[in-house]
RNA sequence: GCCAAUGUAGCUCAGCCUGGUUAGAGCAACUGAUUUGUAAUCAGUAGGUCGUGGGUUCGGAUCCCGUCAUUGGCUCCA
């Protein structure tokens, strides 16, 4: 018996003609309409008897408890089948499968008429699904589910996953002891066998909130945030940090256009090759997206470039503002998946694959550095490699000496042909306190779009060639950076720590608190010494106790606080308190603007964000 | 996109199951008092078309249907 099963919001059909003499006899043959159904069209083949009714039948009842549907349509569908048993077997084995459903709102559609009908089916994961059930089996195959077209062609990828160690010794998923190493095996799992183990929102939402970092904005598109000036100010400085990396490393920062008309040529190609999701404008008969990735505008413009292979490697960067990518509602949480975000993009143009490879080394210890600077640590991410096989068996060492720089083992995932663009992908996978896992850090190495994008250079032997190109984000999405330091934050708060952001990223890094109104002139004088150092200083001027505006800096993750009394005036030290601490520590000055220094060594800066008063200063309550 | 849960004052939440005076609390805001020594000073005032649209009902925050958003799961993540 072969059974296609659908779930579906409603099915009409008409029954038309008998096809078969022995046909159903049906009062009269008008359009049914059902709603909100699982419909299993059945074909019932030679051999098949009772039992194997009685087991087609329990198999629907089970998953269709699984999906909470209670109405049943059988429809005998022999077109299933090229060995089809006899009309007569055929239709008792039916009524015997609608018998064996009676705690169902049961059916079935008239068998042997020609029949025409309309059928709307659900889109979920478990709305299709196909099962074979024969006599020897007693349990039967079942083929899963049929994937929608769109998917068809990602299932097609045949891929191995391993575990790569340091020393380049491949194991298999199951063989691997993941004792020292669990947060890789949290990564294996969720890649490999989808794993997933969360009931809960993830915390940095609420954070994010409670900072005044970011919100949802309910004018925009889902996935689309807003940032308030403690968010902007951390963005900004992240975004900044990672612009000065990729210059040091040696790439030329461009801006390209946000969208892009569809119908370019080197478009039409690319867009054939993946289903895209993207956003897409009408603008006077133009069909315009928004660009997921700042590779097309860098493509289009190295496209322009008279390049010789003595020019390259070449380099491309930008910080996209934003890219969009319309991942689907279900998809979008938090800071963590969005519809627009800001993402570090540097190509790298090569000659040929040794360069590329070469090159790759490179780009690597660059994003180990990015995340590392970051405040992102190495016990923080896993990494994940993908390549062809191909690409493997040709440059096993260069492969080998990646997962070496990373000095841990790797997850591995080997395509038995490619299918992607690229011949090998790397990344690094924050897994947060819910084990859930998203890439930061990824680079690849491109075979294909140097041709599709018309990217031309000159060889040593006057040759015109395509370079290979890499694509490199040291950070991953800055939104996502941000998501991850909260993560951290909260994780650290659940296990009994403060939780902080790194101290030149904070938006008030020390706060001054006069005791009473008549200190406010030395505050002021002490904020301008401060701050003249380039550092984020605020006064809380409010008529508060002083237990009330400390227990709120610390609720602002505020590092330094300086209570002013009569002592401090009196006193060419400062009292400190610190929050990592919690005591208060009597230092010079000169002492504690170092302390700052030493901690803020090598990152940008920029001024504070907010009202210099807390009195002036608006709450914001998200 | 599919399935499920949630949506009440600026924020966190109670009330909803079992429909019935004027929808409550804490925090925040505002006014006044208080001038404070390292995680919450006291008193008062104001603030809500109960996400949104429709339906049932004499009567809807409360029951039903649609819709939007968020969160979880599935899927996806070039």
């Amino acid at each position: 018996m072969r059974i296609l099963q659908l779930h579906c919001d409603s099915i009409e059909y008409t029954p038309t003609k008998k096809e078969i003499k022995s046909a159903e006899d049906i009062d009269n043959p008008q359009t049914q309409k059902l709603e909100e159904l699982v419909v299993a069209f059945v074909a019932i083949e030679d051999g098949d008897d009772s039992s194997v009714a009685q087991n087609a039948i329990s198999q629907i009842k089970n998953s269709m408890e699984k999906i909470g549907c209670k109405k049943l349509l059988l429809y005998p569908y022999a077109h299933l089948s090229s060995n089809l048993a006899k009309p007569s077997v055929a239709i008792s084995l039916l009524k015997e499968m609608e018998d064996g459903a009676s705690e169902l709102e049961v059916s079935h559609s008239p068998f042997g008429w020609t029949k025409s009908y309309k059928l709307n089916v659900k889109g979920h994961p478990l709305a299709e699904s196909s099962k074979v059930i024969t006599k020897d089996s007693s349990d039967s195959k079942d083929s899963g589910e049929i994937t929608s077209d769109a998917l068809k062609g990602e299932s097609k990828i045949r891929s191995y996953w391993k575990i790569m160690s340091p020393d380049g010794t491949l194991s298999n998923i199951a063989d691997f002891n993941f004792s020292k190493h669990k947060k890789l095996e949290i990564l294996a799992k969720y890649e490999s066998a989808k794993v997933r183990r969360v009931d809960q929102p993830p915390p940095h939402v609420a954070l994010m909130k409670k900072m005044a970092i970011a919100d949802y904005e309910p004018a925009s598109d889902s996935g689309n945030m807003r940032f308030f000036p403690n968010g902007r100010l951390i963005k900004s400085l992240i975004e900044r940090f990672v612009n000065d990396k990729v210059k040091e490393y040696g790439g030329y920062e461009v801006e390209t256009p946000i969208m892009y008309d569809s119908e370019h040529p080197s478009m039409v190609s690319y867009f054939n090759r993946f289903p895209a999701r993207q956003y897409n404008i009408d603008s006077d008969g133009k069909k315009l997206f928004l660009r997921f990735a700042a590779c097309f505008g860098q493509f289009l413009m190295a496209n322009q470039y008279q390049m010789s292979y003595k020019n390259l490697p070449y380099k491309l960067y930008e910080l996209t503002r934003y890219s969009f990518r319309r991942e689907q509602s279900g998809e979008l949480v938090g800071l963590r998946r969005l519809r627009a975000f800001t993402m570090p993009d540097c190509h790298a143009f090569c000659k040929d694959l040794p360069q590329a490879i070469d090159e790759i080394k490179i780009r690597f210890e660059l994003s180990q550095n990015v995340l590392h600077g970051l405040g992102i640590v190495e016990s923080d991410y896993e990494m994940a490699i993908r390549f062809t096989e191909d690409f493997y068996n040709e440059n096993k060492s260069s492969i080998e000496e990646l997962v070496k720089k990373h000095g841990r083992p790797v997850l591995v995932e080997m395509w038995k042909e490619k299918f992607f663009y690229f011949v090998l992908k790397w990344e690094f996978n924050f897994i947060d306190n819910l084990g859930k896992a998203s890439a930061l850090s990824t680079d690849q190495i491109d075979t294909e779009n140097g041709e599709r994008y018309g990217i031309e250079f000159v060889d040593e032997d006057n040759k015109k060639q395509h370079p290979i190109i890499l694509h490199n984000s040291p950070s991953g999405a800055i939104e996502r950076i941000i998501y991850a330091l909260l993560e951290k934050a909260a994780t650290d708060s659940k296990e009994g720590r403060k939780p902080q952001f790194p101290l030149w990223l904070a938006p008030t890094q020390v706060r001054i608190i006069p005791l009473k109104d008549e200190f406010n002139d030395f505050s002021d004088e002490l904020f301008e010494k401060i701050s003249a150092k380039d550092v984020r200083v605020d006064i809380d001027d409010r008529n508060e106790s002083i237990g009330k505006r400390i227990r709120e800096a610390e609720k602002e993750w505020i590092r330094y606080i300086l209570v002013i009394g009569e002592k401090e005036k009196n006193s060419q030290n400062l009292s400190i308190r610190d929050r990592q601490t919690g005591d208060v520590r009597e230092i010079p000055f000169d002492d504690f603007l170092n302390e700052i220094k030493e901690q803020t060594k090598g990152k940008p800066f920029t001024g504070l964000n907010l009202p210099k008063y807390l009195s002036k200063r608006p709450q914001l309550m998200v």
